[in-house]
DNA sequence: CCAAATGTACGACGATTATCGTAATTGACA
DNA sequence: TGTCAATTACGATAATCGTCGTACATTTGG
């Protein structure tokens, strides 16, 4: 069990990951069809991020077929608490208060959002 | 009032941001003492990484004295709002709920913290 | 007034990123 | 079974990052 230390990824691998975590395993093609919903980069670099993404030991894939299918490597909820963790102490003084204050301020969460989390943390505190 | 379209920064740069945000207006030496007590690095280091901070108007300073004083030139609300909302838009599949609930899950979460954003949200439903 | 000491400027270097062109491979099917 | 369209492999390139050595400039204390 290759204990993965820490996971160092960048904004466009982000993207590729968050992508394999939604959707689980698919080939190259896939994952740049949704990459190119918002984003406008050729086929061959998606296949090259993927390709050295798995060297990082980010994706594990299946090459026993003609068209390869990559899997997310790493566990999401781990990625998400250390990006998040980095964030926190970096811009927020290693205060989440300040991040979730930060967050729910911002006019771009809407308020049924904000809604959601009041929601979510009445019923932990009720348990 | 030149509108910066959107605020990109580093790792590194951040951490310096951040300094800037709570300390105020500081000389090199000063970013750099901070700096000095999580990381190594040389002197000559974090005055290039803020003079090139200059370069793209990230900070901005004045070089009337010998010893230059440098100030945060991005506001700080605006700049951790956009890096929040790349951060969920990248990888909580736009959710700030989802990205909430895993800054409260992470056990690096203080109870202390997570007691301190229930009060904060219970005064900000009773209002 | 001049020599340390303290700062800044400049440029270089290796590593990494994002991007892509082109070559090699392969599998399906006519 | 040979061809062709799709896919992967293999660099190449330009940009950016973090890092620092070294040269140049400027105070200031003796």
């Amino acid at each position: 069990m290759s204990k993965q230390q820490t996971i160092k990824a960048t904004e466009s691998e982000l993207e590729i990951l968050n992508i394999l975590w939604t959707e689980g395993p698919s080939t190259v093609r896939a994952v740049h069809e949704k990459l190119a919903e918002t984003k406008d980069t050729g086929y061959t670099t998606t296949l090259k991020q993927m390709q050295v993404m798995l060297e990082k030991g980010l994706l594990s894939r299946d090459a026993s077929t003609k068209t390869h299918v990559y899997t997310a490597a790493v566990n999401k909820e781990q990625a998400q608490g250390q990006m998040l963790q980095r964030m926190i102490e970096t811009m927020f003084n290693g205060s989440a208060m300040q991040m979730v204050m930060q967050a729910l301020g911002s006019h771009k969460t809407s308020k049924a959002e904000q809604e959601l989390i009041r929601e979510y943390l009445a019923k932990k505190t009720k348990k």
